[in-house]
DNA sequence: CGGTCATGTGACTAGATGGTCACATTATAT
DNA sequence: ATATAATGTGACCATCTAGTCACATGACCG
């Protein structure tokens, strides 16, 4: 947590830090990230600095805390269009909105994402509770699935959020990827191209890649 | 590439120093890694060191070169077992012979692995030559999947190359975190325990996590 | 032996890093 | 106006970084 003295600062300045801060973040992850840029770049001396923050780690916290704020925010007024989805139109959702989410903070999300996503399995145990956030409400998720009967109940519970992982963190690394090179990332997301192609692949996530017969009837 | 002068080294010495960049490696990476701890570790001195590399990143380039030929010398000798297996059968193979090899070379394994699934993202243009070695073998082996009629022909190319390679990454991703771990990674990958979570992990990757009719016969 | 060429060496440079601290400035309260 | 507390500042420190270079050591050859 920031000290004191940063929240006591206008907001204005305040932002200038965070901006900074996300840049440099967003450029060269956590580790490669260096103090003395944040402060050239925010225009503040470095003693102040100091007195605002710990170190950069500190700042970086910080920059989570504040990106869960806002996607809790965002999500506070949008609920799912069909109150009788099913668990895969649910995720689908879930997942399409997070995407037009990440489009309006694309910077600080590619800050966060990327330390995470990435630093965050070599650094492990720093990290581990906000992965833990996204793990817990998966489960949640697919053991009700299986009570639905939505899921194939053969599968452990543990392997499905391992699936549903990977799939969360492909889809936003394909976001920061591809999406990032856009000049409108919301374009972009909202784009018939792109919507289709996450149709596509969580289509593929259900039903998997093998042709079954009962695909068939779906596709022919 | 490395000097030739590197190459005019005795083996013993030309070991210690790739022993001392593959631990640099995996344990900061590549942006973080440091050369004079490499020249260090591996008893020489900073004239020498510069007398046999470029910089760390041609030492880089040679672990990758070397992880390659080790590869390919593993496998040399290795053909699935059965001839007329289909592709997901040859996929799986293909995943299990490749982790039975990680095994064999796990440090060297995991500096290469760190620094191309996970710097390499953000460090674009120059680890694309290495991605593409990957995408290319794999798109062949979808693309004559499809005519086999094993793969849903509704599902584009481009997005199954992704799923695959999604499941390679994740799998390599998952030998690194939790096989690491282990006192005897060999014994860990050989047991049924992870054999089981790999064909498990496969078989949604085939077939999906949603329950269908057709699984029903199959698991009944 | 002397000469030549390849290899080894570590002190040194120039720059960046995170962090501190004595002091200057500003705001607040009396 | 004066005292007190909060905030701002940048020179400075020790440590690390990549890379160079004048010189030392060794090997080989005539």
């Amino acid at each position: 947590m920031p000290k004191q003295t940063f929240f006591n600062l206008p907001a204005e300045k305040r932002q200038q830090i965070v901006d900074a801060a996300v840049d440099e973040f967003a450029e060269h992850g956590l580790e490669n990230a260096s103090t003395n840029r944040i402060i050239a770049a925010s225009e503040i001396s470095k003693g102040s600095f100091y007195q605002y923050f710990e170190d950069k780690h500190d700042v970086f916290d910080y920059l989570v805390t504040l990106l869960g704020e806002e996607k809790q925010a965002y999500f506070a007024d949008k609920r799912p269009p069909d109150d009788n989805m099913d668990t895969f139109g649910y995720y689908r959702w879930i997942i399409k909105t997070g995407m037009k989410f990440n489009s309006s903070s694309p910077r600080l999300v590619q800050a966060v994402s990327r330390v995470l996503l990435n630093e965050g399995v070599y650094y492990g145990k720093k990290f581990e509770k906000y992965r833990r956030q996204t793990t817990d409400s998966l489960q949640a998720m697919i053991t009700q699935a299986i009570q639905r009967g939505e899921v194939d109940p053969s599968i452990d519970v543990e392997l499905a959020v391992m699936v549903m992982e990977t799939w969360t963190n492909a889809i936003s690394t394909y976001f920061l990827r591809e999406g990032m090179k856009e000049d409108d990332v919301m374009a972009w997301v909202q784009s018939p191209k792109t919507q289709e192609k996450i149709d596509k692949l969580l289509y593929v996530m259900e039903y998997g890649l093998r042709k079954t017969e009962s695909k068939f009837g779906k596709n022919a």
